[in-house]
DNA sequence: GATGAATGAGGATTCATTCAT
DNA sequence: CATGAATGAATCCTCATTCAT
């Protein structure tokens, strides 16, 4: 259980030295997507990030403070889009809640490996401040939108969905599942199954139970 | 890309030796819930079984082997619990679905985090013949359940609902909770609505959107 | 460096014992010529032999006992061969000499695989009574065979012949040659030559110095 | 079937690296020379050459791959005996064998354990380009030398030759002999006896056959 | 600041051999 | 006598991290 630094050893002021930690992050990533955590290695980043290990050490204290970055980019752009799609269109609960969920699944979808490296990895993380921040807000924003409803328990609500909407994602994207259209309608399906807010409109045959 | 055998490498027919392969996988599961996967060494195994190393490698060609034998167990498990949930009671789809989640559950409840270490590492772990097989069968057990209802596409609908629950519950596992009928009831209500069978029934206020 | 006994733990006295013996080494051979001494280990030998582990130890008290017992078979069989070819046919020097050399040539030919390995083997293995006694003849029989004629030395000449034939065959059969009679050619005229038996009869063009 | 990759892994660019790969080829030199192959290990390579471990793996991938470039230097150097031994001195054929046939002789004599544990290792290593390129050429000067004298097929010859003067000289060293010129004389006899090149020169007695 | 050589603890796996049953 | 379960020293190799230049 490591308990050292996680976050970024200096901030980089120079332009030359923010390029060197952006080639890091980015070699980083992209051995993550291709080769897994398992082929995250310090010095295969530097070299791929065309840099000496030493410099590596130099923006990084250790190959989690590496990681954690990565998941913090990850999570600041996920509630970067959360936070557009609660805020545009109407404050209708169902379709602000689809627009959510296809923020969700933008966020599992661009780089699919990366994510689920990064969320695997995550465990055995060390939480930072800003980490802890972001997932607060993420969370606050589910809060936010379900509450404008009149709900039992926002909270537990915000957090149901959530996990709900990562479970259905996480595993149509592992199985290949390209359409997300589709996708999207599944999910939004259950979530307003969950909220109560049924619909027999969607272009679903009737049932005869 | 995985190819290495992957199944135990002799089975023992002495009682003696049945003992040390138990030994060895208690050991191997204690040591996977208490520190996740890296903190599972060969070494470390055979310590915990009180066995020595080479024992080890007389029933395990690798550690992953040691893995895959744990995950098979724990499928093993899942499959008989949901099969009785599907046979027992009336086959009411809502009923019928709501055991079947708690089977779900009960599944990441006994040891969560054993379960959780396990479904992580399935992905570097090439798969034997039963753990495929024991994969199509708990797929199929949900299939077959869905189809006995008018249903689109049951076995999307397997996917998805299996999915949906197992996001929910591992989250909340993670998360602490413990109170399992709340838990199931509130991803019961998720998979009814997605299922449209959507109930204004149970202990929830009424909405107005 | 070992220096424990090497030679075999016990006679085996009844049949069913010189049985096992005899499956052991004919195990032991086998792997010997198809893997190399790398992949002969006491368990595969007994495995392949169709008998336990502690019955291989029964008759072997370590893997090196094995390699000697199969080393002097060979050289029984050289020794035999040469004893042969010494006597067989006129005490001409020429003749007897290409005989002796067939048959050196026949001992790699049978088994080239076998014979490479154990030769290799033999500088590691302590040397047992039994195999000296057994080189001491073979070169006895070059030196009687020299001694016949008019020589300087002959056990220096025994032993050069003996190590320019085996040098000539080993790499001859190791390139995959399969024509013995022209390579026995060529060795005699080597020895020949070595021994101031000129010859310009072979099917050899007349050359200009 | 050997395969790996048995160049070495990086070229050392500071000094300080030149150093540190001399003294492990240096170091596994010795161990060879000293107890054979079953006494290489890296661990013990590292420590003679008072480095660690890991600045072994730095610049050999595996063990193989030290071994392989002993062996490279071994051929480079008798290449370079054997180049020099060709082009020095007359063309007439007695005098050029019995250079190259000096030249040969030195090549095991240096270090004869070496030579042979090297030698006997062959067999297990992949063969790089350069080594391949080494045998051809060493080859190809035997095979040039004779090609200038009519002989039938100078290509066998060649390897006859190199088999003939190569099993005389080591089993000589084995036996401890020392006295090289005398060697050169029998393994010279020898190899003109096989080109049809008689002698009765040599300070050796006539025969009545 | 940058470089890359060096470090060494740690981890997976093998295999000759012993010994209780 | 036979069996085969158990042993553990020994071996190869990796990779996060440090530090002299």
């Amino acid at each position: 259980m490591p308990s050292a630094p996680i976050s970024p050893r200096k901030t980089p002021r120079q332009a030359r030295a923010r390029a060197t930690v952006a080639a890091i992050e980015e070699a980083a990533a992209h051995i993550l997507t291709h080769g897994g955590v398992d082929a995250l290695t310090t010095n295969l980043v530097a070299a791929r990030a065309g840099v000496s290990i030493g410099s590596l050490y130099q923006y990084f204290p250790t190959k989690e403070a590496i990681l954690a970055e990565l998941l913090r980019k990850l999570r600041r752009e996920h509630l970067h889009d959360l936070e557009r799609a609660a805020q545009q269109g109407g404050d209708d609960l169902r379709s602000t809640t689809t627009r959510m969920i296809r923020a969700s699944i933008a966020h599992h979808t661009e780089a699919p490996e990366l994510a689920r490296a990064l969320e695997a990895a995550e465990s055995h993380l060390p939480l930072d401040a800003e980490s802890e921040a972001l997932k607060t807000q993420i969370s606050a924003i589910w809060t936010a939108t379900l509450s404008t409803h009149a709900l039992p328990d926002p909270s537990q609500a915000a957090f149901d969905l959530a996990a709900l909407t990562h479970g259905m994602v996480t595993r149509a994207v592992q199985a290949g599942e390209r359409d997300w259209d589709n996708l999207a309608a599944r999910v939004t399906r259950a979530a307003l199954g969950y909220l109560h807010l049924c619909t027999q409109d969607d272009h679903q045959p009737t049932q005869q139970p």
